[in-house]
DNA sequence: AAGTCTGTCAACCGCAATAAA
DNA sequence: GTTTATTGCGGTTGACAGACT
């Protein structure tokens, strides 16, 4: 047996969204926080689905939306984000702070396509329209990438004081095809406390001339002592540069901390792609980790913002 | 001025993963 | 362990506005 229907489909509005309406999911949220989305609907007496009610919240209502024209380093960001993950807008989002993963895939479909191809490039390989070289970010063709790519990420998790090591190696078809879950969730990487995790990781893909060798190297925070008293402090700003870099044949990532309660920010599973995650309510709570890491408080690092991926 | 085309974006749809009964 | 609902994501649609003919 399973749980029951989530709301009478016969009694439920459907398209554009009125004033009246916005304001009841507005004021519901306010008083009650994200949450159920299920039962959100008949408790805010609004006649809608529980899915329209997030949908519209998450696009629209939600007041850390930043709204109006994007810039031109946002532009910019997109297309190195697209250009290494592919279609995977909820992932650009999370590195675009007040944008919606509706928002850039619309913008991206409407604005940077364009743009990339008055650059002769093509929109889904980022390569050169009369290249017949095929080398697409993950996700962006659908094809299944060659099994001799491989992920190799030795990670050191640093607690306070006690280090912990842990390796991980999965296929990249592996991850490709989504069979990497848990093991990189499970596999010792986190205290219960877990603060800011210290990470030294290799990545290596190799390819005939498309090796990428991604040494990363990040150093505990200045910032993980004010984390732990967590006052206001930068911890409430949301990301916290741990002032390390990743270089690679492609250019360099900088790497942040952010807190996992924090829109946008997501558990180390998730944004290596080993992990859907959750979203984030609007209390903050968190649950931008994924399921295998709910209820693990704490920072975790992140790739939250790369400079010159692909060089200009 | 009227009809048509094009661009934009909010909303919907279908699917996969996950959670709950 | 199985079934079914929920959640979240990416792709697609359709309404609307402005440009063009």
């Amino acid at each position: 047996m399973g749980r029951s229907p989530c709301c009478e489909k016969a009694h439920t509005n459907k398209g554009a969204w009125t004033k009246e309406e916005d304001q009841r999911l507005i004021d519901y949220i306010r008083l009650h926080g994200e949450g159920c989305w299920r039962s959100l609907p008949k408790a805010a007496g609004l006649l809608r689905c529980g899915k329209s009610c997030r949908l519209r919240w998450i696009n629209y209502l939600r007041p850390d939306l930043k709204r109006g024209n994007f810039t031109e380093e946002e532009d910019e960001l997109i297309i190195k984000l697209h250009s290494l993950l592919g279609n995977k807008w909820s992932l650009i989002a999370g590195r675009l702070p007040g944008r919606t993963d509706n928002e850039i895939k619309n913008y991206w479909n409407t604005h940077i396509k364009r743009k990339l191809i008055s650059r002769g490039l093509d929109p889904q390989t980022h390569r050169a329209l009369n290249s017949t070289t095929v080398n697409s970010p993950i996700g962006a063709t659908g094809k299944k990438p060659p099994e001799n790519l491989e992920f190799n990420l030795p990670v050191i998790t640093q607690y306070a004081t006690v280090p912990q090591t842990i390796e991980f190696k999965k296929s990249y078809s592996d991850m490709y095809s989504n069979k990497v879950k848990s093991d990189s969730c499970n596999s010792g990487t986190t205290t219960d406390d877990g603060q800011i995790g210290r990470i030294l990781s290799r990545v290596q893909i190799s390819k005939e001339d498309h090796d990428i060798d991604l040494e990363l190297s990040i150093g505990l925070s200045k910032f993980q002592g004010e984390a732990r008293n967590s006052t206001a402090s930068s911890a409430e700003s949301g990301v916290m540069n741990l002032g390390s870099s990743l270089n690679s044949g492609l250019g360099s990532f900088e790497l942040f901390n952010q807190p996992i309660n924090k829109v946008g920010g997501t558990c180390m599973c998730y944004d290596l792609g080993f992990q859907s995650k959750g979203t984030t309510n609007m209390n903050g709570e968190g649950q931008g980790n994924c399921s295998k890491c709910q209820g693990k408080s704490g920072y975790v690092p992140i790739f939250s913002r790369y400079i010159g991926l692909l060089g200009s």
